[in-house]
DNA sequence: TAGAAAACGTA
DNA sequence: GTACGTTTTCTAG
């Protein structure tokens, strides 16, 4: 166990007695067992493992055990007899649930923790104190302020059952000290229920009061003489012993003897067929349901497990008495129910791979009654792959055409809402007949896909969301096949739903345009025959649904499933609404840019075809190249692969540089057009007229890395580095009684890079806020920081991106305009300098060649399938590659969790502010002018702290922000 | 008309 | 030297 880990430790023996008296009663339907405690603890357990992220917890754990007590004697009872004396009988229907409790951790896959002659709170404070010194932190499920002074800056309580979590703010508020001090204050109090004596005529108030006087139970007795109150001061002497004895019992053994250390209690994966053999046993349907489609398991495939239980006496758990513990759960070997996840996962994939299309098997459902009996399927079925069908491939002006149902494989069907007649109808465009009304759709779609029990599973689900919102409906809990298979795959192609359906399912879907055509002809949804439209969306839904059989087990099988949970599925939703809300742009100032820019351009043309000697397409780097190469014998640089000439800014550049004037003008003319051809002219295209905002759209599984990538208009590449350029981004505008708020992360790639090498010189650096590339260059060139030139800088610079991209002589000498021989020997006094960073390169490489991927440190995989290529160029990209990718992508792995956790914080602080845009380490914001500081405070906080408690990052991170009326002067 | 190539905007 | 998306030109069909 290592810093950064987090255990959790749940008090079962108090949990079950608590749930017992608080929830209500519940026994097996079918034989009357009782189970309502058991039932509760599973809830817990379940909620713990899979969403302790949603929950006040606010981590999710790394190492977890459910500790129990063993026997009702310990050595507690020789240090006074008395001690539990007054404990009387559990209730008779809570005496078969104490087995059923540790059968129910152990079909969690749990280690279940107890020690003869301890209670359960001697082995949580024993572990938490170990947990402690290995750096790691502590959660304890359990609200018994036995455990109180057990609280520390790394060790919280929680109490599961009223969602709050007990730190150390928490417990002074409650009992008016702090955690260490409330040994002293239960010595004084006593525990009637323990029978812990105290002092009599001391309540936990007189208690806080005299220990805040005093400081300590011993200083307090020993100047018990002081204290004015007769009874008070009587008591305390009379009793000192007995609160010394208290004081005793109270007291937590941190050094139990421990059978399992912390590594043993590494959180395992769920396995979800035997899980679910026990809870079918206790017959917890809904729990049941829930599992088996977060762990990618058909219910239906498991048979109950052989649950013993004990009568009577004999049911006895380790709770009271002596008795044993209990057998484990007996899952039946039945050929499903031993599957582990490895085999789950195969088992799929192979069946799937054989899977059978049907279309004329798929439905139109053309009326209410058939709509609902497909709804009651899905209900029952507890998932359900939709798909939406519009006549826009834009999600922000899409309307809905129709939709299409699938809850098990091969029964799909698809429901027409909005097709319109062919044009050659002479009443053509008029709707056509039996179809639902939309209203009467739209109501039922919306009680479906909002409720929390229905998993709801689409290919790219964001586009379905933002349309489903925009008719309403908000779709609550999802799951998406195409992130599933980006988490699984990313860097071996698309994750497009064609290729997927033919790596996973063997099948080639109907492709769209077969049905709509191509071009300008093409049709829009609404416009294809329902017969057709059927074949197609039905068919859509069903291989949502069957992808998703195959890629959840996957999920779990390769230990991805916390990746999927935690950076990909709840940023669909985030990025959702940051795509629905857009971003203000000022359509006079782009076209008065592009005018200006037009007529720049203009003049620049009439001299480069007087200084060329005729005209000819400034635009066509082929007839650019015969002019300067050809015609005016300029000397040719380097070529492009297909063998012409390169007129790149570079060589022109170059050129410019001997003092000739034309390539000069290209460039300057190349730039002007460039802003206007790509800006100026196209982003006010991209302006919504229902919310005349510009509305990008975010892809999540685009790159290899981790990245987003933005789209339609590409809104992570506007322009910043020329003053020409940067005019763009006064476009850019809040709203009315708006700021944008532009905050970014500093050097974020270099810092990761100094947290996975572990550079020392680096980590300084970082920590003492002191200018990175100075300190490079410093240590490189031996030049003192105060007065470096800033040539010196300029190349540490240089040297510090290209280690990020994975260094090569041959790059680092163009970038630098030095001899290829000059920029290795700067690598070489590099890596002398920072032997950590060959170090971590080598191992990199090493790693990549070995298993075909590197991760970030999150998790994350990217793969690098050719760097096993023969051709050495092609293996020399993929390691440089390799490289870089857990640098880049555990960028982009920050700024994801900073983003997931964003829009609460400002929630929870009643800030109105709305994220709208990302830009790789960088995040606008819209808002209110009056909130701008606190906002920037907020997000601040978020995002510098993004990696915790995942990882704690050895350097800090650091935020700028700033808050203006437009892009330009915010960022 | 679709797709590749070249160029260039961002982190 | 890494990661992207968009534009224009040019070519192949």
């Amino acid at each position: 166990m290592k810093k950064g880990d987090h255990l959790f430790l749940v008090d079962g023996s108090a949990y079950i007695f608590r749930a017992f008296h608080a929830l209500p009663p519940l026994t097996r339907k079918s034989d009357g067992l009782p189970v309502g405690a058991v039932a509760g603890f599973c809830n817990m357990l379940w909620k713990l493992l899979r969403e302790a992220r949603d929950t006040d917890v606010g981590v999710t754990p790394t190492h977890f055990a459910v500790i129990f007590d063993y026997s009702s004697k310990t050595f507690r009872n020789e240090l006074f007899s008395e001690y539990k004396a007054n404990r009387s009988e559990p209730p008779e229907d809570l005496i078969p649930q104490f087995g059923l409790i540790r059968d129910a951790t152990r079909a969690f896959n749990l280690p279940c923790i107890e020690s003869e002659g301890y209670e359960a709170d001697d082995i949580m404070a024993t572990y938490a104190r170990m947990a402690e010194v290995a750096g790691a932190d502590t959660t304890i499920i359990s609200s018994d302020k036995d455990l109180m002074q057990l609280v520390t800056d790394h060790v919280s309580m929680y109490d599961s059952m009223k969602d709050r979590q007990i730190g150390i703010p928490e417990v002074v508020e409650k009992f008016g000290v702090a955690p260490e001090k409330m040994i002293d204050l239960q010595a004084l109090t006593g525990d009637s229920t323990d029978n812990i004596p105290g002092v009599p005529g001391i309540g936990p108030k007189t208690a806080a009061q005299l220990l805040q006087d005093f400081g300590d139970l011993d200083t307090l007795l020993e100047r018990a003489a002081e204290i004015k109150q007769n009874k008070r001061r009587e008591n305390l002497i009379e009793f000192a012993d007995q609160a010394r004895l208290s004081r005793q019992l109270v007291t937590l053994k941190t050094d139990t003897p421990i059978e399992i250390d912390l590594d043993g209690l590494r959180l395992e994966p769920q396995d979800g067929p035997k899980l679910i053999a026990f809870l079918k046993a206790m017959e917890f349907n809904s729990l049941t349901r829930r599992v088996a489609e977060a762990t990618g398991t058909e219910a239906g495939e498991v048979d109950a497990a052989a649950v013993e239980i004990k009568a009577g006496s004999a049911a006895r758990g380790p709770d009271l008495d002596k008795g044993q513990a209990s057998d484990p759960v007996r899952v039946e070997a039945s050929s499903v129910a031993a599957l582990t996840p490895k085999a789950l996962a195969a088992k799929r994939a192979e069946a799937a791979a054989g899977a059978n299309f049907d279309s004329d098997a798929y439905v139109s459902v053309r009326d209410v009654e058939t709509l609902d009996q497909w709804i009651a399927d899905a209900r029952a079925a507890g998932v359900l792959a939709f798909s939406s069908q519009t006549n826009s491939l834009d999600p922000n002006q899409a309307e809905l055409t129709g939709f299409s149902l699938c809850s098990t494989a091969g029964k799909a069907a698809y429901v027409p809402l909005d097709h319109k007649s062919g044009s050659s109808d002479l009443l053509g465009g008029g709707l056509v007949e039996g179809q639902i009304p939309q209203g009467e759709a739209l109501g039922r779609l919306k009680a479906l896909l909002e409720d929390d029990s229905i998993l709801v599973i689409g290919q790219d689900v964001k586009y379905d969301w933002l349309v489903m919102r925009r008719h309403g409906v908000t779709i609550s809990r999802l799951d998406d096949t195409m992130l599933m298979s980006y988490v699984l795959d990313a860097g071996t192609g698309a994750q497009v739903r064609e290729s997927l359906c033919d790596r996973w399912l063997g099948h080639a879907p109907i492709a769209y345009k077969d049905l709509a055509g191509t071009g300008k002809k093409a049709l829009t949804f609404d416009m294809i025959d329902i017969a057709a439209a059927t074949r197609y969306a039905a068919e859509d839904a069903d291989i949502t649904l069957r992808l998703w059989q195959v890629l959840k087990p996957r999920l779990v099988a390769k230990g991805l499933i916390a990746v999927y949970e935690r950076l990909e599925r709840p940023l669909v939703s985030v990025l959702a609404r940051m795509e629905a809300r857009g971003i203000s742009v000022d359509r006079q100032i782009l076209s008065r840019l592009s005018g200006e820019f037009a007529q720049k351009a203009a003049a620049i043309e009439s001299e480069i075809f007087d200084l060329a000697g005729g005209s000819f397409n400034i635009g066509s780097p082929k007839q650019l190249g015969e002019i300067l190469f050809g015609r005016m014998g300029l000397p040719g640089g380097s070529k492009t692969k297909s063998g012409q000439w390169s007129t790149s800014a570079q060589v022109l550049e170059d050129l410019a540089a001997e003092g000739h004037e034309l390539p000069r003008r290209i460039v300057d003319w190349r730039q002007l057009t460039k802003l206007k051809s790509t800006y100026t002219d196209a982003l006010p295209g991209y302006i919504n007229p229902q919310t005349n905002r510009v509305h990008t759209s975010y892809s999540l599984a685009a790159t290899t890395t981790g990245r987003l990538s933005s789209s339609e208009p590409n809104l992570q590449n506007i322009p910043i580095r020329t003053a020409e350029g940067r005019r763009i981004r006064t476009a850019f505008i809040a709203g009315k009684g708006n700021k944008l708020v532009s905050a970014d992360y500093s050097q974020i790639e270099l810092r990761v890079l100094a947290h996975v090498a572990d550079i020392p010189q680096l980590r300084q650096a970082f920590a003492d806020g002191i200018d990175i590339h100075a300190m490079t260059a410093s240590e490189m060139f031996g030049v003192p920081v105060d007065g470096m030139p800033a040539d010196v800088r300029r190349r540490a610079k240089a040297i510090n991106f290209g280690i990020i991209y994975g260094i090569s002589a041959f790059g680092l000498a163009n970038q630098l305009a030095i001899s290829r021989s000059e920029a290795g020997e700067y690598i070489k006094t590099y890596f002398e300098r920072f032997p950590g960073i060959r170090d971590y390169m080598d191992e990199t490489k090493a790693y990549a060649r070995e298993k075909g991927y590197v991760e970030t440190i999150f998790g994350r995989r990217a793969h690098y399938p050719d760097i096993r290529s023969s051709n050495p160029q092609v293996r020399a990209f993929n390691e440089r590659a390799a490289i870089n990718a857990p640098i880049q992508g555990s960028a982009a792995d920050i700024i994801r969790r900073a983003m997931i956790r964003i829009e609460n914080r400002l929630d929870a602080s009643g800030l109105a502010a709305q994220m709208l845009l990302q830009v790789h380490d960088e995040l606008i914001f819209e808002a209110p002018e009056s909130e701008v500081g606190r906002t920037i405070a907020v997000v601040r906080e978020a995002m510098e702290n993004a990696a915790m408690p995942a990882i704690s990052m050895k350097v800090p991170l650091h935020v700028d922000a700033a808050a203006a009326d437009n892009w330009d002067e915010a960022h």
